[in-house]
DNA sequence: CGGATACTTGACAGGACTCAATACAAGTGG
DNA sequence: CCACTTGTATTGAGTCCTGTCAAGTATCCG
């Protein structure tokens, strides 16, 4: 039995491949990190890579640029599999990806995880701690991240001075929404290879917004056990299900590489919508 | 089998008691609503819910109240079971809910519903049409309700006046998005059994936040049916659980009423966490 | 009172979980 | 270079939670 009181899962096996920064809450991971500035000048590290994703949609103005870029002063790396900030911390800053891909669970009293999101560059990450003394989700590097850690305090200004782009980090905020409703959807009322398939979508569509290079084969990066405490399922059942989508030709595996082989069935078969598309955003204020 | 392409549920019985709202998509649904204007001076129409929500938290000046006020100048009342906007119509309007209780919901194209959220007095309703033309998801009258709508610029016209009600509305999206991700979790990791009990300290508690008379008896207002689709269950197991949670001596039921009888060993069985308690708003800007 | 909707209960089936064993890959240390 | 360890993937067998189907009861309302 799946029992609330009870472990749900026992054994070393369970908390993945990061066992130690997932179960020592004592472990320093700060310590994982460093934190330097940005130099100025230097091109490969300065802007601001939530503008670029902005500039996708909207012609940022200078002075908007100049203050996302603020936000961005900071930089710290992130080793695989380390912690950037567990649930229950103290909740005082916020991040902006900048380069890696990371992602935000819960654990559950009975050790279970839910892996509710997977963040890719020029993601904002943390804004619910605007809301929370301390931090309801845990986020965690999947891969050698960066990351610019900045106040809560530096948010408000923004909001104040650039009514333009306090509407498009509620827009953000909203696509996210959306897209966990997505994934709510799928989780009561989906099967559960329609889970996976979908997964595999999410992850191909916002692999490629950041590598346009990335068609139809991408590398997961992702354990099944992780792909299961994405999907409500055990690894187990995510074997399965992959080996099916395999089978009906939906996918392909080599290696850690999946490619979409037949993209409109997948679509077809798991409700699919990219809500990263097809945005209206004729109603934002003007840029300052 | 669930199947993607079949039909997981058939039969008149499938959509509830609003049937003919639900499946006759060309019925005239706004012609089940009336919209008025707001009399000027009239106490028990005028004001702000949202403000009265907000002030809650911070102390609005008048400038805010009257700018939220604006918002709400337009009523429109809906009977039960009416729906507000269907998913895929054009997303032009944003509403406010003044009184009664909605949901929205989403339909898969194998006809299972999933509901996503409930919403009470003082809500923001369908901000996620800001961002697509098309409405995403359903929202649909639990009760008689009125419903202010206001177009987008005027939200967009209190994001430039109005920093720290822009602020508070992000503020509010993330407790939505929040009380998802915890939902996501009770559907991906939590028994039948919690997914039903946390649904219903949900509902107890938002509905005691807008009525302070409600403690631990409420009438819940739902069909089995609803709270299924809410929790991704079949209406049979929500009686089965219900039944369940009743034996354990944790609810009692009577008529359409629910008493929660033992709320701690409810919120323990069940992780529940009220995400609309203990804000820290010191960051927010200034109130102009 | 009749019809519709909602609730309840039982029997059965099946999808997903659990447990367990094996295979495979990568890294470590001697 | 090879044992050894650790983490991940794969596969099979058995169990159980939840869905399905069906029938009966309760409740509401015109």
């Amino acid at each position: 039995m799946r029992s609330i009181a009870g472990f749900y899962r026992t054994g070393t096996a369970t908390q993945g491949g990061f066992g130690e920064t997932l179960i020592d809450f004592n472990a320093g991971n700060a310590f994982n990190c460093l934190t330097t500035r940005t130099k100025r000048g230097d091109a490969s590290v300065a802007g601001s890579c939530f503008a670029d994703v902005l500039s996708e949609h909207i012609a940022l103005t200078e002075n908007e640029c100049s203050a996302l870029e603020r936000l961005e002063e900071r930089n710290r790396t992130l080793r695989r599999g380390s912690v950037l900030r567990r649930s229950n911390d103290a909740a005082d800053e916020l991040f902006m990806l900048r380069a890696g891909t990371m992602m935000t669970y819960v654990l559950l009293d009975d050790g279970s995880r839910q892996i509710l999101r997977f963040h890719f560059p020029g993601d904002m990450l943390g804004l619910s701690t605007l809301l929370y003394e301390e931090a309801p989700e845990t986020i965690c590097a999947l891969t050698e991240c960066t990351v610019c850690p900045f106040e809560k305090s530096s948010l408000s200004e923004l909001i104040v001075e650039h009514p333009r782009l306090a509407s498009m980090i509620l827009v953000y905020g909203q696509i996210e929404r959306v897209a966990l409703t997505d994934r709510l959807a799928a989780l009561g009322r989906t099967s559960a290879k329609a889970r996976v398939g979908s997964l595999l979508l999410e992850l191909r569509n916002r692999l490629r917004a950041t590598d346009k290079r990335v068609s139809d084969s991408f590398t997961l990066g992702l354990t099944q056990e992780e792909i299961g405490d994405a999907t409500g399922l055990t690894a187990v059942h995510v074997n399965r299900m992959l080996r099916q989508l395999e089978e009906e030709r939906l996918i392909a595996r080599e290696g850690g590489r999946v490619t979409i082989v037949d993209e409109a069935a997948l679509m077809r078969a798991t409700n699919y919508v990219d809500r990263y598309c097809d945005l209206d955003l004729g109603w934002l204020p003007q840029g300052r």
